[in-house]
DNA sequence: ACACCCTTAGCCTTGCTATC
DNA sequence: GATAGCAAGGCTAAGGGTGT
C-alpha cells in the first residue's frame, strides 16, 4: 500500500532503549514474577529450580537448552529471552534497511534515508553481515541516483557489485539504475553493453521469468535509442513483447513465481527460491488487497444508491469493476451486478435493470444467501419499474426456483452438492462448534476445515446436510430440505443454551475452572437413536479407540452407503431389528451384547423415546439385560439430547472419584459424584471428564489421567 | 507449626582445550 | 590419539525467609 510521500512514517524504532541493561537473570526473573510462577513452576526436567536460581543471580549463563525450555514456558521468544529483543541483529538490520529503502522509494526528501542506509552499513560491516552491506551500499547507489548524483551512484553501485556480486534477474533495480546512470552520464554504449549482459543473462538462467526479460528489453531498447540504435531498439522490444502474451495477469505471475521457486528449490538454489517465492506471496498480498478495497468500493455504492445518487453510485462501481478483472469471486461479481441493477434502476433504465438482476442471481448461485435476497430484490424493483406486477412476481418465483440453476465459476467454500437450503443460526448461548466437533467423525460424519459434514435422517428419506461456525459466532447450515435442517439443529445441539449450567457451576470446586475455560462446550447428537445404541453397547469396551473401531465396523457393515458420498446412514432400529446376532457377533460386538441390542430393537421402536420423559426412558431401558446406567447415560445424552441424564459409571468419573477418594471405587457409586449437579448430571458428566483429563481438579494424591491433550494446554483462558 | 519459596553448598558429569 | 585440567551445567540436600 502506497502512502502519500508527505505522510511517510518516522523511522521504525527497531530497538527498545533502557532494556539493553536488563541482564538474561533479571529478564527471567522479571517474566517469571509477571506471569506468577515460582522458580519451582518453572522448573522440568535439565532445568531445575536451583539452576533457575543461579540464573537469576547471574551465577550461571543459561545453556541454549534451559533457554529454550524457559522460553517455551514463559511464552517468550528465546531472543527474546536471551537478547530483550523479539528479532536477531540480522532481522532488525534486514527490517531497518527495508523500512529505509521505502523511505528512499516513497519520500522526496533522501537524507534521513541516506543517514540511515550508511548507520546499517557501518553496523552490517562490523557484525560481518555481507547481505545486509550489500544493500546498504546498493541503497545508497539509489539515493545517489534520486538525487541527481550520477557519478556517485555508479561508483557506489560498481563498488557494491564487485563486493556482492549479484544475479540480473534477481536484482533487476540495481542493473537499471545502474545503466540508467550510465546513460545520464553520457555513456550510453556501456549502458547498452550493461542492458544486453542483463538480458542475456535474465534469458539463460530466467528464462520462464517473462517479466524481467520484458524489463531488460524495455531498458535495451531505452539505451540504444539513446544511441541512436533505433532499429534495433524497436526489434529487442518487439521480441521480448511476443513473449509475453500472458503475463499482464497477476494470477498467471503468481503461478510462474511460485512455479521457478519450486524448481530453483529443488537444484538447491535457495536464495533464488526465497526471492521467487517472496514474490509470489507479495503480489498475492497485493492481489487479495486489491479484491478488499474492491469489496469497499461495491459497499460504498450500495450506500449511494440507498442516498439516490446515481454519479456517486456509477464511479464507486466502475472503481470496483476496474479492480476485479482477475479471478474474482462469484459473491463479488454477484455483488456488482447488484450494484449494477440498482443503478439503471435510479437512472431509469428497467430494462438493463432487470438483465443485472439476472445476471446476479445467475452468478451468485445456490451459497450466497444474503446477497440473493439483493439480487432477488434488485430483480423485483427492476420488473415493478417496468410497470409489469404480475411478471415481477412471477420472475420472482422464477428466481427462487432457478436458483438449482447453472453454477457458477469461481472459489468457494467447498460444499457438498445438494444442500440447497442454507440457514445462518445464532446459537442460543455460549456455543463453539470447534469444541463440540471434537472426536465427532465417524461412520456417518466427518469434520474437515472446522466443518461439520453429516448424514442426517429424516422421516422417509437420509441426506447430507452441514455446518460451520463463522467468526462472529454464528453458525451456517446446509442441508436439502427443511426437514434437515430441523434434524441439523437438533444434532449440533444449537438451539439447547446451557447458560444456566455456566452461571450456575462457575464456582463450582470440580467444573468451575473448566466451565469457564471452554463455556462453548456442548455435547452433539447422532442423527438417530439406534445410532447412540449402537455407540453405548460398543463404548462398553473399556479401551475407546478399539470402541470407536468396532462401532464404525458395524455401522459400515450395516447400514447402506449414501449415495455419491463415503458416507453410511445412520442405522435405525429397523436395521438392528432385521439381523441375526450372530451378524453382529461376526462384525466384533461380544455375543451377549449383539443379543441384547437386536432383542431391544425389536421389541421397541427406538425414536419414540424422543416423546418419554427422560426418566421414563432410563425405566425402560434399564429394565433390559445388558443395559446400565452407563448405556442409559450415553442414550439419553447423544441419542435424545437430555443433558439431565449423568453418564454414571463412565471410566473418567471412576478415576477421578478414585483419585479423591484415594481408593478405587466402583462404577454405581459415580452417582454420587454427579448428585450435586441434578438437572445437569449428563453435561456435567462431560465437563467432569475434560476437567479430569485436562488437570483442573484439584486432587489430594498424584493424578492417575494421562498428560492434558495439546488442546487443552493450548486452549487461551476465555473470561 | 506448616507449607512453600528461594538460595546456597557440594558433588558429579560433560565438553573444551592444552599438553604430552 | 590419550590424558589432565578447567569451566560450566545440572542434580540433591539443606537452610533461611515468609505467609497462613
Amino acid at each position: 500500500m502506497y502512502r502519500p510521500a508527505t505522510k511517510m512514517p518516522e523511522a521504525m524504532p527497531t530497538r527498545t532503549e533502557g532494556q539493553n541493561t536488563e541482564t538474561i537473570g533479571s529478564r527471567l526473573k522479571r517474566l517469571r514474577l509477571e506471569r506468577g510462577f515460582s522458580q519451582r513452576d518453572l522448573s522440568s526436567p535439565g532445568v531445575s529450580y536451583a539452576y533457575i536460581s543461579r540464573i537469576e543471580a547471574g551465577a550461571r549463563t543459561p545453556s541454549v537448552k534451559a533457554l529454550r525450555m524457559l522460553a517455551a514456558k514463559l511464552g517468550v521468544s528465546v531472543e527474546y529471552l536471551e537478547t530483550g529483543r523479539d528479532i536477531r541483529d540480522t532481522d532488525a538490520r534486514e527490517l531497518e534497511l527495508a523500512d529505509a529503502e521505502l523511505e528512499l522509494r516513497l519520500n522526496d526528501d533522501t537524507a534521513g534515508a541516506e543517514r540511515r542506509l550508511l548507520a546499517v552499513l557501518e553496523d552490517a560491516r562490523r557484525a560481518g553481515d555481507n547481505l545486509a552491506a550489500g544493500r546498504a551500499s546498493i541503497g545508497l547507489g539509489f539515493a545517489a541516483a534520486r538525487n541527481g548524483n550520477h557519478l556517485d551512484a555508479v561508483e557506489r553501485l560498481e563498488a557494491a557489485l564487485a563486493e556482492y556480486p549479484l544475479r540480473p534477474h534477481l536484482r533487476p533495480d540495481v542493473f537499471a539504475t545502474l545503466g540508467q546512470s550510465y546513460a545520464a552520464l553520457g555513456a550510453p554504449d556501456r549502458a547498452v553493453r550493461v542492458f544486453e549482459e542483463c538480458l542475456a543473462a535474465a534469458t539463460e538462467n530466467a528464462s520462464e521469468d517473462i517479466a524481467v526479460q520484458v524489463r531488460f528489453a524495455a531498458l535495451l531498447s531505452y539505451a540504444l535509442s539513446d544511441a541512436g540504435d533505433y532499429d534495433r531498439a524497436t526489434e529487442v522490444v518487439r521480441d521480448a513483447l511476443a513473449r509475453a502474451q500472458s503475463d499482464a495477469d497477476p494470477h498467471n505471475r503468481i503461478r510462474l513465481y511460485w512455479s521457478i521457486a519450486r524448481a530453483s528449490g529443488m537444484e538447491g538454489r535457495s536464495a533464488e527460491a526465497l526471492h521467487y517465492i517472496r514474490k509470489a506471496i507479495s503480489l498475492l498480498e497485493a492481489t487479495d488487497d486489491t479484491t478488499q478495497l474492491a469489496r469497499g468500493y461495491l459497499l460504498s455504492a450500495g450506500i449511494e444508491a440507498r442516498e439516490g445518487r446515481a454519479d456517486k453510485t456509477r464511479e464507486q462501481l466502475e472503481l470496483a469493476e476496474r479492480l476485479l478483472t482477475h479471478h474474482p469471486e462469484a459473491r463479488d461479481v454477484g455483488m456488482l451486478r447488484i450494484g449494477q441493477s440498482r443503478l439503471a434502476a435510479l437512472e431509469g433504465d428497467p430494462g438493463n435493470a432487470v438483465e443485472r438482476a439476472r445476471e446476479a442471481l445467475d452468478i451468485l448461485g445456490d451459497f450466497h444467501g444474503g446477497e440473493q435476497g439483493a439480487a432477488v430484490w434488485a430483480l423485483a424493483r427492476g420488473f415493478a419499474l417496468q410497470g409489469d406486477e404480475a411478471g415481477a412476481r412471477d420472475a420472482y418465483r422464477r428466481a427462487v426456483a432457478s436458483r438449482s440453476g447453472p453454477r457458477p465459476e469461481g472459489r468457494r467454500r467447498s460444499s457438498p452438492e445438494g444442500l440447497t437450503i442454507e440457514r445462518v443460526v445464532r446459537p442460543a448461548g455460549p456455543y463453539s462448534l470447534a469444541l463440540c466437533v471434537r472426536h465427532a467423525t465417524d461412520a456417518t460424519r466427518h469434520v474437515r476445515d472446522g466443518m461439520l459434514t453429516t448424514t442426517v435422517r429424516t422421516a422417509d428419506r437420509v441426506e447430507l446436510a452441514s455446518a460451520h461456525q463463522l467468526v462472529d459466532g454464528r453458525v451456517t447450515l446446509r442441508a436439502a430440505s427443511e426437514e434437515g435442517l430441523e434434524r441439523l439443529r437438533f444434532v449440533l445441539a444449537v438451539d439447547d443454551d446451557h447458560t444456566e449450567f455456566l452461571r450456575r457451576f462457575a464456582r463450582d470446586p470440580m467444573i468451575g475452572e473448566v466451565t469457564r475455560r471452554f463455556r462453548g462446550l456442548r455435547v452433539l447428537r447422532l442423527s438417530s437413536v439406534a445410532h447412540a445404541l449402537v455407540r453405548a453397547f460398543c463404548g462398553q469396551l473399556v479401551d475407546t479407540r478399539r470402541a470407536r473401531e468396532l462401532e464404525y465396523r458395524i455401522v459400515r457393515g450395516t447400514c447402506e452407503r449414501v449415495e455419491g458420498t463415503t458416507f453410511n446412514a445412520p442405522p435405525t432400529t429397523q436395521t438392528f431389528a432385521a439381523l441375526a446376532p450372530s451378524r453382529l457377533r461376526a462384525l466384533g460386538l461380544h455375543a451377549r451384547r449383539a443379543a441384547a441390542l437386536v432383542r431391544i430393537c425389536r421389541s421397541l421402536e427406538l425414536e419414540r423415546l424422543h416423546d418419554l420423559p427422560t426418566d421414563a426412558v432410563a425405566a425402560r431401558l434399564e429394565r433390559e439385560r445388558g443395559v446400565g446406567p452407563w448405556t442409559v447415560g450415553v442414550v439419553c445424552m447423544q441419542g435424545l439430547g437430555r443433558p439431565e441424564r449423568g453418564i454414571v459409571g463412565d471410566l473418567s468419573l471412576v478415576k477421578l472419584m478414585s483419585d479423591l477418594h484415594g481408593r478405587w471405587v466402583e462404577g454405581h457409586e459415580t452417582a454420587e459424584l454427579l448428585e450435586p449437579y441434578g438437572e445437569w448430571g449428563g453435561l456435567a458428566s462431560v465437563y467432569l471428564g475434560l476437567a479430569y483429563h485436562g488437570g483442573l481438579i484439584p486432587l489430594p494424591g498424584p493424578s492417575r489421567a494421562n498428560k492434558p491433550p495439546a488442546f487443552f494446554r493450548t486452549a487461551p483462558a476465555t473470561p
